[in-house]
DNA sequence: GTCTATAAACAGATAGAC
DNA sequence: GTCTATCTGTTTATAGAC
């Protein structure tokens, strides 16, 4: 998955601009945007605030290049595509599956810079159309048309039964998920256990292969 | 369900106060209560700022009479207690309860105000102890619990099968409409269509049932 | 690319007349 | 309970020296 570090090095000189944004990013995911001031992020950097706009045109500014950001790590997240996907299924079976998943998934969310963009595009997504059209498109769509397109194949190779339609079953496996994201979100930020909600993961994944596998 | 006419009455001559709430919560729930200023309120009543602080101490004690007004509101839900449940599941099977929970869910959801409450309290839970603590509270695990009692019941009277626990079964079936619910406040935010949502809570409420009566 | 200085608007909140 | 006037500090952003 591209970083950070691929888009702004930290080992160059110029780093101001990767620091102003790691300052924002911290400081948006905790307060809000609105309630962070410019001022804010350049003492944290350690600069004062007209360097700020040598690296950024205006505020609004290092909020794009964070949803930016965001979308770059997303488009280069190393989902599979069809061809790759039919491939792994070959030799999966659907608890397999689901449960390499989320592993994937447990080390994306281990990534402070990313929990912190999506504590940010939550926070922002009714005042501002950019947030909402993230979340719409590359969380809830991007992770549904990709279960969709797995559990198809699997009913395909009769791995799963097909009683309920592709998308039905991807909204039944994913949805739940969703809602622990959210509230490992909101549990994490005020340092607080995740291990049941972790086992509630397990627990779902158990729950939905009983019921769909053939 | 207790509301804003119990709480504060519009027909009686004083009702600024009201009127100071109303706007504050339109305009909260569209920007967050950072974005938005004092002076944004009272214009929108069309009082000065200076008569706004006859009615609330600070700007934060608008949001906290709020925060107020929800918990009264979700107190006053009307959720029946165990005795009442008891009696209620006593003729009716699973399916039958359920929809007739989404039902009154989604009469809930009608109430424009307490849509644009929810939505402030997304916006702040991050920023805001007090929302973090009404969701994780009165959503997340008010819910639950209730549910968690529900299936216990239906499983004594063999109603549904305890293969899992009252537990995760309440997961199962909760989950996917929180993240639902989340999808609809997205949605009505922008005006879209609604309907493919909703008739993807019945399709979930037929696949939870199918695999769980018995 | 960073600094000092400053602009111009806006923030939350108060005093006191009516 | 609302108004006008005002206070005090903060906001985003720019100009120009180094």
């Amino acid at each position: 998955m591209l970083g950070l570090d691929q888009l702004f090095p930290a080992k160059e000189s110029g780093n101001t601009k990767r620091r102003i944004l790691e300052a924002a990013i911290d400081l948006f995911s905790l307060n809000g945007y609105s309630a962070v001031s410019v001022r804010e992020i350049t003492k944290q950097v350690g600069i004062k605030e007209s360097a700020m706009y040598n690296h950024f045109k205006t505020k609004d500014d290092i909020l794009d290049s964070i949803y930016r950001l965001f979308t770059s790590m997303s488009e280069g997240n190393g989902l599979p595509d069809e061809a790759q996907l039919k491939a792994i299924l070959e030799h999966t079976d659907l608890e397999t599956f689901l449960k390499q998943g989320f592993e994937i998934y447990k080390r994306t969310i281990e990534n402070p810079l990313l929990v912190k963009i999506w504590r940010i595009l939550n926070i922002e997504q009714y005042r501002d159309p950019r947030a909402r059209d993230i979340i719409l498109t590359y969380i809830y769509k991007g992770t549904i048309d990709f279960l969709e397109a797995a559990f198809a194949l699997l009913q395909e190779q009769r791995k799963m039964n097909d009683e309920y339609s592709p998308k039905v079953l991807a909204i039944e496996y994913q949805y739940p998920i969703f809602s622990m994201m959210t509230e490992y979100l909101l549990l994490t930020f005020d340092g607080k256990e995740t291990d049941e909600l972790e086992d509630r993961v397990r627990s779902h994944i158990q729950y939905f292969t009983k019921y769909v596998k053939n």
